[in-house]
DNA sequence: CATCTGACGACCG
DNA sequence: GCGGTCGCCAGAT
């Protein structure tokens, strides 16, 4: 399975926004899911501009274990966000919605 | 080939 | 909010 599809999505991610597993998977349709989405993360290669960090959990919870997640709130924080007990903090309005039909959706619950 | 291990998430008690 | 279950699958050993 070649996971370039995530990895170009996730570089779509603007700064100061982030994408969850799930809605990445079920954008690209990924067989599997969040998972496959969480599969393509963890073998995601370095130093290649992809903004791993920008990617988190259902409801904007930070899963990453200890030693790596404190790098990814480091990182989510210089660019605006607030992290509060490895959670987003307002993360509904911060969340970014990858297709163009998802992001009516974003627009209208801003309002 | 068998087995184990994850950067998930919805659901339920 | 917390812990357990289940669906689902690519790599590593």
């Amino acid at each position: 399975m070649s996971w370039d599809s995530v990895y170009t999505l996730v570089k779509k991610i603007p700064r100061g926004r982030v994408a969850t597993y799930g809605r990445i998977g079920k954008a690209l349709k990924l067989p599997g899911g969040a998972r496959a989405a969480g599969r393509a993360m963890a073998a995601c290669p370095g130093g290649q501009g992809i903004p791993w960090h920008r990617v988190v959990g259902a409801g904007g919870r930070l899963l990453l274990r200890e030693s790596r997640v404190s790098l990814q709130r480091k990182l989510l924080e210089s660019e605006g966000l607030q992290v509060v007990e490895k959670r987003i903090e307002d993360f509904a309005s911060r969340e970014w919605l990858p297709s163009a039909m998802d992001r009516r959706v974003e627009l209208k619950r801003k309002g």
